[in-house]
RNA sequence: GCGCCAGUAGCUCAGCUGGAUAGAGCAACUGCCUUCUAAGCAGUAGGCCAGGGGUUCGAGUCCCUUCUGGCGCGCCA
């Protein structure tokens, strides 16, 4: 909440405390616990501004009628010297309070002062939080998934770090272990099949095209100096020469998405510090590994039944679960991506960062329980590791399911949703669905430019806000600071819904940051510039009166100042004119 | 079989820790530009909030249950 928001809300709470107080000790209530109550914003303005239920949640604790409550309580509440005009109790017992002119012209004088700043908050306390997004595998190209993953994460980072968090923002490179050993194999078999098309593709190689092409590109380069080598030695020059292409192509990727990460981390790291074994033993010194079958195998039934029971689980319900142990180190010596990951995350905790946050695909959630508990088993704190699930992305085109790209024919990659599709548009539309919510993305909307496709909606009104104030420049209006007497002009419906979205602005912020979900924002600026096309068809800027018009030239930089903060802090271009 | 996510207007989705008459956009229909950007606004119409129980002053929201869809239960990642 805005400063002044705050401020109101906390006078409301006083006022009906210290009236309920008052009420007991003349009589008019009875003895009794005041419960704790809310005050919230109606949905319903005729509701007043700001409603307490006070009135319903004690009527247990003072066995009367929640109405007559409220009467009791209203008749010892004074306004005077509050943000308040007026009060009253109406339903089945709410008391509702209507705001003052003073309140709303102090909001807007907030915006002002605070400008880029506003919505700013410090309910992160400046705490250390990770976000670590995308992370795709380098083996092959990135995909709608990790488009939305993408969108996703890049401005979940942005929302935590304008509620006060210091955000680090992450990509993990898995280019070691198994995933590597099989792209090698592939590759090796598409440029031996160069020269002899009777080579055998191995059968759970990967398939894409663009593991043919790189073997071309390869051959192009350096001709057949692989034929006659070891396969070993074929295999690690083929993957030396086409791993560094698919990082910097993802990397490319990623910087026309607009996505900068603090560090692309190296899994290949974890294995020559020698980090994945140290996992390996911290756990076999706890007692939570085991040798079975020639492999290492830690006790993750053990641990998450622990961890399910210390939640409040029942043995019932963990038994159905069937929990199974996971290995560690494979019969033939290699540790699996678990180990590898467990090492990773260590590796987060260990550089000092209080929180991390992975957003995974939705197809992964069977190991945020097994991850979480290895958190525990290494000695740190699972519960500080929280897994953002987002769910499949559909393609649509014409209200049609979209599989293939037109152009290439294969599965549609992220670099052809950015060849057809603006920036400004992907990012912003894969952030008006929740991220555990499957979402149908629809080709034919982002790349309209029109008010169908809420992108250009909301930088239209900032558009349409900049035009305003150069047109009445022109005319020798120059926009001035108002003074908070001034500001109290703004009396119309459509002037004070505005600003109390505006106050709203911060409260959403922090909102979003304890949800981990920035889709509220994109929705907040959504209404927010609803609001001003409304008001702007209501009111008109321009007029007789030099005040009212400064002070709705105000208004609607406040507005501009709130649109632009979201936007940039999304990466979303921010036009003057369109 | 077990678990996770979801089921709200014809379509895509909101609905904040339980609150007053369940909202928005699109699609449909009707209006509003000689005046600051019509990429806009106003209005009409559209709903047994998947079904059934329960908890209480009060349930789309919480609990139980059934049904439907997506996903997951590897020495894959």
């Amino acid at each position: 909440m805005s400063k002044t928001a705050t401020l109101a809300k906390q006078q409301m709470k006083d006022l009906i405390t210290s009236a309920i107080e008052k009420s007991i000790s003349a009589g008019t209530l009875p003895q009794g616990d005041i419960p704790p109550f809310i005050i919230e914003t109606p949905a319903d303005k005729e509701n007043g501004d700001l409603a307490t239920n006070a009135a319903m949640v004690s009527a247990k604790s003072f066995r009367m009628p929640p109405f007559k409550i409220a009467q009791a309580i209203t008749e010892n509440i004074n306004l005077e010297g509050t943000l308040f005009t007026k009060f009253e109790t109406a339903g089945p017992g709410f008391i509702n309070f209507f705001l003052s002119p003073a309140y709303y012209a102090k909001v807007l004088k907030e915006v002002e002062e605070e400008k880029e700043n506003f919505g700013n908050s410090n309910f992160g306390k400046g705490k250390k939080v990770m976000v670590e997004f995308v992370s795709a595998n380098p083996t092959g190209p990135m995909h709608m998934g990790n488009a939305r993953g993408g969108a996703l994460g890049d401005c979940l980072a942005s929302v935590m770090d304008k509620a006060g968090y210091d955000v680090w923002r992450e990509f993990y490179v898995n280019d070691a272990g198994n995933q590597i050993e099989k792209f090698a194999c592939s590759l090796e078999a598409r440029y031996l099949q160069l020269y002899d098309k009777s080579v055998v593709f191995p059968e759970d190689g990967y398939q894409g095209e663009d593991i043919t092409d790189l073997a071309k590109l390869y051959n192009n380069e350096n001709g057949d100096n692989l034929l006659n080598v070891s396969s070993r030695e074929r295999k690690q020059a083929l993957v030396d020469f086409a791993l560094p292409l698919n990082i910097s192509k993802m990397q490319a990727d990623m910087k026309k998405y607009k996505i900068t990460y603090d560090k692309w981390f190296f899994e290949s790291e974890l294995h020559n510090t020698g980090a994945v074994k140290e996992v390996v033993d911290i756990l076999t010194k706890k007692g939570l590994t085991y040798e079975k079958e020639g492999a290492v195998w830690y006790k993750n039934a053990q641990v998450v039944t622990e961890k399910l029971l210390a939640q409040g689980k029942s043995r019932d319900y963990i038994d159905k679960l069937e929990l199974k142990d996971d290995v560690l180190i494979r019969q033939n010596g290699n540790p699996t991506y678990f180990t590898a990951d467990i090492a990773y995350h260590k590796n987060k905790f260990d550089r000092g960062f209080d929180t991390l946050i992975d957003v995974w695909g939705a197809d992964h959630h069977g190991h945020v329980m097994r991850m979480k508990g290895a958190m525990d088993a290494i000695g740190y704190n699972g519960d500080k590791l929280d897994v953002v699930l987002m769910q499949l992305v559909k393609l649509v085109r014409n209200g049609q399911l979209v599989k293939m790209s037109k152009r290439t024919g294969k599965a549609i990659q992220l670099a052809d949703l950015l060849e057809e599709v603006p920036v400004d548009s992907a990012r912003f539309l894969f952030n008006t669905r929740e991220a555990n919510s499957q979402m149908d993305f629809d080709l034919d909307l982002a790349v309209k430019e029109d008010n169908q496709n809420p992108v250009y909606y909301v930088q239209y009104a900032h558009a349409r806000i900049c035009s305003i104030i150069k047109a009445l420049e022109k005319e020798g209006v120059t926009l001035r600071s108002c003074t908070e007497k001034e500001l109290t002009l703004l009396s119309a419906p459509e002037e004070r819904d505005i600003i109390s979205h505006l106050a709203s602005f911060e409260e959403e912020i922090i909102s979003a940051a304890k949800d981990y979900d920035p889709t509220k924002i994109t929705r907040y600026v959504t209404s927010l510039a609803t609001l001003f096309h409304k008001f702007y068809n209501s009111c008109r800027v321009k007029g007789d009166n030099e005040v009212l018009t400064q002070a709705r030239l105000n208004l609607c930089v406040a507005v501009k100042t709130v649109i632009y903060n979201v936007l940039t802090m999304f990466n979303i271009s921010c036009p003057e004119s369109m």
